[in-house]
DNA sequence: TAAATAAATGACAACGTCGACATTTTTTCT
DNA sequence: AGAAAAAATGTCGACGTTGTCATTTATTTA
């Protein structure tokens, strides 16, 4: 591998008039520059980071710790906007998975100070309650999409699920809907829990009823390994004669939504006209191909990413972060189905 | 930070000693390496792999390069792949975006060889055919769900687009279908070439007649700005009268696919009964929450994720590579909806 | 034109680790 | 016990780069 002195021996100057023209110092003669990149382009001459990363300590490398696999649509917003203010930032993005075990995790942060990695990003495929493996975290971090009760001087950017679930009912609330079922998410996941208690708040604060026979999982089984019944759960609540039958249904995500819509279908009931639809995530992919088109939560991810990566940078630059945890607003998109 | 030194200092010991430790090298008296390790956990000590990469210069880090960012449901599986053959390996991961230009592409191919990387999986989102922006490539490099015609000796491994669609169009004519439409991806991309060709192909060796009007494109306008049209098309199709209407209709894609049920149910059209649908792709989300269940032909990006990985690995380990590059087969995934 | 100042370049050490080789300690053998 | 062999540990330098400081060269000033 051709190093610096390679370069410097060719051009006749020393190595470190070479080390002047790669780092664009001021002080080298046009001449002399001239004839060192011509040296470098010759010779194809690379500098080497972990040389520099020796004498200085920073990698300028910033890793994304995540639980499962990347693989959920989320993730891929997450990290697109985990990526996109980092690269603005000129730094590089080492990404690892810490299969979700107490091992794995440990094994990641043993990785991550071995490289000397500048800061990390704890991510979570759902928003929820973690506990770190190494206590406190042995390099700066900021948690994304999820949050840890018992420190909570460590900074954190989630979703306002609250918010979220209050929008979206207030809307069914005010588009006069006086008979407003839920289909939840697995309740164990914090984000169902919040989303519920919106639920509940707006519709007590518009003086719509709450009937409890109508707020459904929509998943059963554990956390990670639930199965899907959001069709069943659908297709009895809207077998119910017509005005008996709720005239909107809130789902807690968009598959649910696309399962109750084709529960609809098969019942023979409209959407939106006999049963309004609202999903939550906004996953383009079915809220933007079903008919007709969802209207429904939008969950942030690749701003919650971009935001967090931008935590992460001013806690590397040394700021003071004020606020430790940033919930940022889920917009309702209002499409067809409600 | 500390280092070896500070360890062989705190334990009375040399560096080289510490080292040998550290390597778990034989030739160590456990009293002696008993100490060491206390000190390791005492001072916090966690090996520099900068300064090992210095010696060494492999950095036992592999990249993955892909033109969009990883935000398309497929990516997220090619990466987890990937991820998965790599960490088994024992190889990091750095993943870097090119934002599909020439000059992005040139700056991390820059970074790459700046970070020493050991190789490099080069993957696009859609399977395409490519010209490196770097001839030849600077780093053993493994192409991804795309091909480069004129490298021919660049491995690769992509999915085998053609055996899927002939898979699917062959299950249709079997079932007894003699008239089958086609909506189709953007024309221009590979996939939807080779798809095509093989739907034609199937259906001549079945004797089935192909109809050039009920062969239409889902999607308008340029690669990668395109609008979907698949609920106009399809809803046209649909509206023709019982004995003239397409029986079976095959899709460029899942979500041309959920379109298409969706159309068929505005049309009081009955899945499967009046009108068989076969996806391509398998996305989950959609496949497994449309009701009826989605026929689909998966594509195994997981899979191919992983071959990739596996083949970058062997190249790296010396290995000739015989077959330069790989089909992976995809397989007819047989739900409801056909 | 010589001295004074500024600009350009170079010599050398240091970063943390490990390979090559040297030295010391322990064990085995006669 | 003393010599020979084996095991354990240590010394030193090199990897590629850049910071510090010294030196050379060019430019300005009196």
């Amino acid at each position: 591998m051709v190093s610096i002195k390679d370069v410097a021996a060719y051009a006749g100057v020393s190595d470190k008039t070479v080390s002047r023209v790669v780092n664009r110092e001021a002080s080298v003669k046009a001449a002399t520059r001239e004839k060192v990149e011509d040296a470098i382009k010759e010779l194809g001459y690379v500098p080497n980071q972990a040389a520099r990363l020796m004498r200085s300590n920073r990698s300028g490398v910033v890793g994304i710790m995540t639980d499962v696999v990347a693989r959920t649509a989320n993730s891929v917003e997450l990290i697109g906007g985990i990526q996109d203010r980092l690269s603005e930032a000129g730094k590089g993005v080492l990404i690892a998975n810490t299969g979700g075990t107490e091992d794995g995790e440990q094994a990641v942060w043993r990785t991550f100070q071995e490289h000397r990695l500048d800061g990390v990003l704890y991510a979570t495929m759902f928003h929820q309650h973690v506990t770190l493996a190494v206590e406190p975290p042995p390099l700066p971090t900021v948690l994304v999409n999820c949050s840890a009760p018992d420190k909570p001087d460590l900074p954190s950017v989630v979703p306002d699920d609250f918010e979220g679930g209050y929008v979206a009912a207030r809307y069914l609330a005010q588009e006069g809907h006086k008979r407003i079922a839920y289909i939840t998410l697995n309740p164990q996941i914090v984000a169902a829990k919040l989303r519920g208690a919106a639920f509940q708040q707006a519709l007590e604060e518009a003086g719509v009823p709450i009937n409890g026979d109508w707020i459904l999982a929509g998943y059963e089984g554990p956390v990670g390994a639930e199965t899907m019944r959001a069709f069943r759960v659908a297709s009895e609540l809207l077998a119910l004669p017509d005005d008996e039958r709720p005239t909107a249904i809130m789902c807690g995500n968009d598959e649910i939504a696309l399962q109750v819509i084709s529960a609809a279908h098969a019942a023979r009931v409209t959407v939106p006209d006999d049963v309004a639809v609202v999903g939550f995530d906004d996953f383009k992919m079915i809220s933007t191909n079903v008919v007709p088109n969802l209207t429904t939560v939008g969950l942030p991810y690749y701003d919650i990413g971009k935001r967090a990566a931008d935590k992460l940078l001013r806690l590397l630059g040394g700021e003071t972060i004020e606020i430790r945890s940033d919930k940022m607003a889920c917009p309702l998109v209002v499409r067809d189905s409600a």
